[in-house]
DNA sequence: GTGAAAGCGCTAACAC
DNA sequence: GTGTTAGCGCTTTCAC
């Protein structure tokens, strides 16, 4: 069954069918009427692969840089929130912790033509992004580059977010906050957990820590997790507190002061940053950073879709994240 | 760039071109090493949606029925180990629990030409999951249907997985255990979760303790699960453990029996099903059912690459589960 | 407001 | 072994 089908079946021409898939000025109510009837009857639906080869596919690529991060799901609601009430489709491709992966399913989704992208803590270098934003309308969450201006931008204000950590840290009482950030020795530039660690060092130092600042990078995984927290809490001036760079950190870093015998919050108040729905389970109640990524994903969305609309102009949109605070650094709750 | 501009510049014909790219018969070895330096040189890749009017799109279809479920990224990694080596790329679609997105989706992957369909955790109803799988070849993960010609699958044997459970917590000395299994009144046939249901009953049955069987729904969520959890402990003759149908429910359960005050294993013992990376955690040190998911995965990819091949015949793929057992179960540890 | 027809970039049948 | 060419199902001019 094809477009000509329908057209026969409704007595019209292929032309007049294709106006009304697309929405396209100059058809007739009636004509209108007619055609979706038919396709109605026929349960009619258009071939994404020959419309791409003219026009748009209704489909967006999203490139999800790890599928293991448990804020991330929240994204991609805010994204299905967006486009539910449109004709396009979101389409997932997981990049595994590395720069040239992630390149290879990016150029998958151009070459499957993907009206626009939607690319959730990316670690392509600058110039590749460049490159692919003036290819196709690109919106990237998770990556601070406030003066791009091929490609806009959502996120929550993560210097600011590292910053709050510690005040809230200072404010229960804790005062050696250490820090364990994402390694990146493999890694291109990730600038999320560069952000956070920025406001984690201005906050020390506005509070008359500087010399205190520590921030002990770890390789995602329980042992590295677990090793580097040891070294931490097993080196002079022990830390009092961790944050974690994001929560998935976080829940590791719990972990591993459990099983070193550290009690949580009395011996170490643990932090995260994301308040993804593990934080809120007893056995973690975990302090974390909110960063309403639900709604940072929808702006991103309808960012995307001005931008297929035929914006040019680049926008960034920055959200203030707040402290969830749980009892993993209330000491006296 | 188009594949006349490849054949241009090699000084070749489209056709040898697209032989070459296909890997397909009758191109000689010089033709093939010219082309390829074409390609090479010039950077071309082809437009998927122009191969998918005519061939293949070289893509799979990932329908995930749920994100959050945190078994499902060893699926994916199971899938992409095999595709790795191949032109396939495997794009995913998110099913929020609901029949009838799932069917959207699955719809928007076919007329987006995909070669093969891979389906994790489906709940289409049957007829709609035939009528799919005689168009396009299909697998399903995650769903019991021995019987079924038009596609394959690849599972644990979840039967037996629910009599583990219950032999297991058996064994360490607890005599009521109760199943918390997925709330589906809004749902299809969901049969992961009603095999693991009948493995439970007919191993108390054979332990002669039919007359305690207890299979509580809950909805996915922490407010239905607690709740269901404060039910069955406030009832007569309250369980002395909870197995969890799959670990994301088990992480409620573990959840909701400490925030009642019980202590884990000693007044209740707890248990899931998949043996995901968060069991691991010392917060959680949850006992689990290990299906090798990752096994199981590479298994389904390799049967959809073979039914894309042009094999008809059905496979049905059935992997035996293992005991993962850690402190959640262990009193005298 | 409507329709005829060219053509998007490939694949595959067939001719050489 | 290699090349020519018809079309896949749409979108998009451009006549009418």
């Amino acid at each position: 069954m094809t477009i000509r089908t329908v057209a026969e079946h409704s007595g019209v021409s292929v032309a007049a069918v294709s106006k009304v898939l697309r929405n396209a000025y100059g058809v007739s109510a009636a004509l209108r009427a007619k055609v979706e009837a038919s396709i109605a009857e026929l349960n009619y639906r258009p071939s994404a692969a020959a419309r791409g080869m003219r026009g748009q596919t209704y489909t967006i690529g999203v490139l999800m840089a790890d599928i293991r991060n448990p804020f991330f799901p929240q994204l991609i609601d805010g994204i299905d929130d967006v486009l539910a009430g449109t004709q396009y489709v979101p389409l997932i491709g997981i990049g595994r912790g590395s720069a040239s992966v992630e390149s290879t399913i990016v150029n998958a989704l151009i070459d499957r033509q993907m009206d626009g992208l939607i690319m959730i803590g990316q670690r392509l270098d600058a110039a590749e992004l460049e490159a692919v934003a003036r290819a196709t309308p690109v919106v990237v969450i998770g990556h601070h580059e406030p003066t791009a201006t091929a490609y806009d931008s959502a996120n929550n204000d993560d210097r600011r977010g590292g910053a709050l950590v510690v005040e809230h840290l200072l404010a229960q009482g804790y005062q050696r906050p250490a820090m364990i950030t994402l390694g990146r020795a493999n890694l291109g530039r990730v600038d999320v957990s560069q952000e956070r660690e920025l406001g984690y060092k201005a906050a020390m130092r506005a509070a008359g820590l500087a010399h205190y600042s520590r921030i002990a990078p770890a390789d995602d995984g329980l042992d590295d997790v677990t090793a580097t927290v040891r070294a931490l809490l097993e080196s002079p001036e022990p830390p009092d507190a961790i944050f974690g760079w994001a929560d998935y950190y976080a829940l590791e870093v719990l972990s591993a002061v459990r099983s070193l015998g550290r009690r949580v919050p009395e011996d170490v108040g643990v932090i995260g940053y994301d308040n993804s729905p593990p934080c809120a389970f007893t056995q973690n109640n975990l302090t974390s950073i909110d960063q309403a990524g639900r709604e940072v994903a929808r702006e991103a969305t309808r960012m995307l879709l001005s931008r297929i609309g035929g914006r040019t102009t680049a926008e960034h949109y920055v959200k203030l994240p707040v402290v969830s605070a749980r009892g993993s650094t209330l000491r006296d709750g």
